[in-house]
DNA sequence: TGGGGTTTCGCAAACGAATGCGTTTCACGT
DNA sequence: ACGTGAAACGCATTCGTTTGCGAAACCCCA
């Protein structure tokens, strides 16, 4: 059924290391003899087994990538980086949601290890518990490379967005054009991201003299659900901020279908600015000023990292991202 | 550095095959031992190497899957009900993006065969070339399932939307409402999806004698830019039909985009409909009507029926799975 | 024609885990 | 004390491929 290397040598009449030399374009082995080999062997329907070779040479070409959830267009765009780095170089991507549970993330990583992957790319789940299981994966030598998230104290390339810049630019615009009371819809309160978002929103805050009253910080939950529940529980407040942080891409949608379901026009109602800036939101009427990541270049930059590593033992590096602030309209002049 | 299973058998002082059948909760082994086995194992750090494992039990737990891309939300979320069904199971999803290239389909193909996947999950290139290869892929005896598009002639298992009624129920729902006269933004040419829907709205608009001027089937490419340029050009035209169909929800960003700089209004301006409900389209301004697909649960049906392949020899089985007809209010009753 | 050097190729040993089969151990019954 | 059967374990082989080493064949030039 499955042609191996074997069977090839004995259609050609020759040993099967010579085989093996010639389908690998090494040297020892004559012109006429190789292409005649190359010709029969594809001529059988030849396809090397990798976990053979992988057995014997230690490499599989097989890179982990550890995603919360690929459903997310931030981290689909991610991976779509990745591939972009990898496919050229022969290398393919086992793909691991963890749906940020720590359980899920810990199993995946021993199956990882398992697969022998010549290395992991992880946007670690957000508790970050799982220091250990990290650095067993640095202990059995494969390199790591976070992106979007780090785990404090492992010591490994990485590369994320400046977050507090990000918010800062945010904070400052609204500032600037006359706002001084904002509500925050944030991620989950345990997520690295959203520590320090939030954090950064309360520090630039606290600069600039805006107010967050008790109760205009609501928890989102990261998504889209919990994202329509806080914002129609800030909007049911009899007294609003005059303008609203919404602290990722997902979340956004939630607001503005609890806005859209209340009558609720931004920037009149109130002025809204986002983290993150996806397909939607230069769609939305009006258009929504928010700062930008460049999801694929993170992918594109994490893979880079990780391959040079493989490759030529490269040294550890931390690379962060600028946020780009775009200025749309849904923020209005007080 | 990397513990093996031989390395166990020297720490406790037993024979290898004995930690095997430790490790795999074989008979054979007094439970005292057995204890003792997986303590050290586990205690040195023991993760068994999938690449031997593979190459002496020809299951290497990893299925292949193809799409064309990962950053469209359509497939991602496909991708994600496939996780659902395989994770549980010990499977995880070596990812392959074609892009639409045939070149890279056939690639990816040939690196699945190699890296000697369990199983294979494609939405074959549009314009359907590679038959070869994926009767190679049968010919070798790995499990194949379509979804979202087939190649004709190919005999195995697919799960598609049943994209004509889909159709005929955006274009019906039109007629219903007073237009007789349509403009369609489309797929790129080639792809089958895209004769698919092209065909049927043509073959409907003739039966209820909606007119489709030439110049108003324009090709969007597939894509947000190609629907924009696409759509411009559309409200070029001094003659204008009265509503637009959108085959796919990327296309549908790209026409909002030109419809905002055009400053035109739906329905005021023109009425708009549109195959498939991603996101966006619910928030948009207004909301969009339009036929859902059910994304993750094509990736959910297409996994099982490969599980089903892979665990019980399943039979071919094709699957059609109903487009949702979600009314919104981007149709003008006229 | 012969010696030295270079190709070209075959042989066999790995790689890590699984397993059929053969061997030992041990407990129990007579 | 001996025999019996089952349970526990070891040995050696297997998977498909790569690779170091040695043997043979070839070439060039004296």
């Amino acid at each position: 059924m499955k042609v191996t290397i074997k069977d090839i040598a004995k259609a050609v009449g020759v040993n099967v290391s010579t085989v093996s030399r010639a389908l690998n374009g090494k040297p020892g082995v004559s012109d006429e003899l190789r292409g005649k080999i190359t010709q029969i062997a594809d001529q059988m329907g030849y396809s090397p087994d990798m976990t053979a070779t992988g057995l014997k040479k230690g490499k599989t070409k097989i890179i982990g990538v550890l995603i919360p959830d690929i459903a997310n267009p931030f981290f689909a765009q991610i991976v779509r980086g990745m591939e972009k780095v990898f496919r050229p170089v022969g290398y393919h991507l086992l793909l691991c949601s963890t749906d940020e549970d720590p359980e899920h993330e810990e199993e995946n990583l021993k199956t990882l290890l398992r697969q022998r992957v010549e290395g992991i790319l992880a946007a670690p789940v957000d508790s970050g518990g799982n220091k250990v299981f990290y650095t067993r994966v640095l202990e059995n030598g494969i390199p790591l490379v976070f992106f979007d998230r780090i785990v404090p104290d492992i010591e490994t390339s990485y590369v994320i967005t400046d977050n507090e810049a990000g918010i800062r630019e945010l904070v400052e615009y609204l500032h600037k054009n006359g706002h001084e009371s904002l509500g925050v819809i944030t991620l989950r309160s345990r997520s690295f991201t959203g520590r320090v978002r939030l954090n950064g929103t309360l520090k630039v805050c606290k600069e600039l003299g805006i107010t967050i009253k008790d109760g205009w910080i609501l928890d989102g939950k990261s998504g889209q659900e919990g994202a329509y529940e806080a914002a129609r529980r800030l909007f049911s407040f009899e007294e609003r901020p005059t303008a609203l942080l919404v602290q990722n891409n997902l979340m956004m949608l939630g607001v503005m279908k609890a806005m859209k379901d209340l009558r609720l026009k931004v920037p009149d109602d109130i002025s809204v600015v986002c983290f993150d800036d996806s397909y939607w939101n230069q769609i939305f009427d009006p258009p929504i000023t928010c700062v930008a990541q460049e999801p694929e270049q993170m992918g594109l930059v994490a893979a880079t990292l990780l391959l040079d590593k493989i490759m030529h033992n490269g040294k550890n590096s931390k690379t962060i991202l600028k946020a780009h602030f775009i200025e749309r309209e849904s923020v209005a002049k007080i």
